[in-house]
DNA sequence: GCACAAATGCAAACAAGTTGGCATTTTGGG
DNA sequence: CCCAAAATGCCAACTTGTTTGCATTTGTGC
């Protein structure tokens, strides 16, 4: 049910004020993706700034020889596009649609202007600006630093945001590897570590978090 | 003589109207730093932005078991400390002085003021973020898909910023281990490799770059 | 110029992940 | 209910990088 991410949970949109929540998203446009399809690719100029409301997406780059590389999943209740649109610079992620989605589409103008008339959207914007750099920080230590195991616990950690123990992770073993960025043997190996440890149960196309506490124990040092 | 960053040259500092920099800049107090000593650390609660007016600051994070994780080298001209500023959270990095340094800081009031003062500094403020996560990213991305001489390769190019062939790139081999994320042995393996490819130079405490044209083709896919 | 610290070079044993290939299981659509 | 596609499981050879330890070179301060 849960499809959050490494990247997720800033909710840039979530913490604004609800009457400025309301007026931003009554101003932008419903869009609907099916699964797999392409919401936004690398070199694209335009500056659109999407709010998720249901379904999924996947952050990332398509590399060298179809090669994937995630930021992020991000779920319902995330949103994504402010770089593009506050670095004055093309795409330079792709947003492809994990699962069926309904995204809230805000223009440019209507973001702008609603900067312009609350000095507390810029600040929040910057905020989460902030908190994306450090993740994209935390993100390099850790694959730095720890073994696939402990990636993966991090991960599973923070796809299921704060739900108790039992809920499902909706992620398939290659979207995790290329999450983690490893391979998905190596994944399929650290997946199976954690379940003998009794942390979670593998499914198929998702993964149940039976010991948060545990989990949060293995993804550190 | 040099030494900048992967994550530098984002120049905020540098990128303002000179007016409005020297103006900041006034604002400002001079404070110098010895080889190796702490400008920040993890944890700090001060709110201070950092100009470096000379010298080279190491911007990373010391994890489990004294091991260094750098995100950036940052010289002369480059400026940080804006994500605890914007955050509002405490440090998360730790900043090192890399040799004797002289330094500016500018306290939260100064910079919050000249923001209110000028709408340009925040829209400058913020598309200087947007390129800090677009530089995470790109780190993110080459430090999964590259090989070492690769990453070397890239990570030597943006140390010797815009440079001409020739410029020395001040930084041990130990440093830019800690930096590309590998042991200092591998990356002696390939500073070899680029050695014997003649596209660099190794010295004792720095590297000449000796053809940046080559150095970018290596570092590509 | 000498002593000592810092930086580099090097080598073998070891650890971790990748690749490529194939078998098996699960799911969902007709 | 069956079939094709998707997802997972597994294996062996291979590649890459780490670790440990020590030798050598280079620079600096007295």
């Amino acid at each position: 049910m849960t499809a959050l991410s490494p990247m997720a949970g800033t909710g840039f949109v979530t913490a604004l004020p609800e009457t400025v929540r309301a007026d931003l998203l009554a101003r932008g446009q419903v869009r609907s993706f099916a699964k797999g399809q392409i919401i936004q690719q690398r070199g694209d100029t335009a500056k659109e700034f999407w709010y998720i409301e249901s379904g999924s997406v996947q952050i990332g780059r398509y590399g060298f020889g179809g090669r994937l590389t995630l930021f992020a999943l991000l779920g319902a209740g995330d949103a994504f596009g402010e770089l593009a649109f506050m670095g004055e610079f093309p795409r330079t992620v792709d947003a492809i649609a994990g699962s069926d989605s309904v995204l809230i589409r805000i223009g440019e103008r209507e973001l702008w202007s609603l900067m312009e008339s609350d000095a507390a959207v810029t600040r929040l914007l910057l905020k989460t600006m902030a908190l994306t750099v450090q993740e994209a920080f935390d993100l390099i230590e850790s694959s730095r630093n720890l073994s696939v195991p402990q990636k993966l616990a991090q991960a599973l950690l923070q796809l299921s945001g704060n739900q108790e123990d039992g809920t499902q992770v909706m992620a398939t073993q290659q979207d995790l590897a290329d999450l983690v960025g490893v391979s998905r043997v190596s994944l399929g190996k650290a997946m199976t570590r954690l379940q003998v440890a009794g942390v979670i149960e593998p499914g198929y196309g998702f993964v149940t978090i039976r010991d948060r506490a545990a989990l949060r124990e293995m993804g550190a040092g």
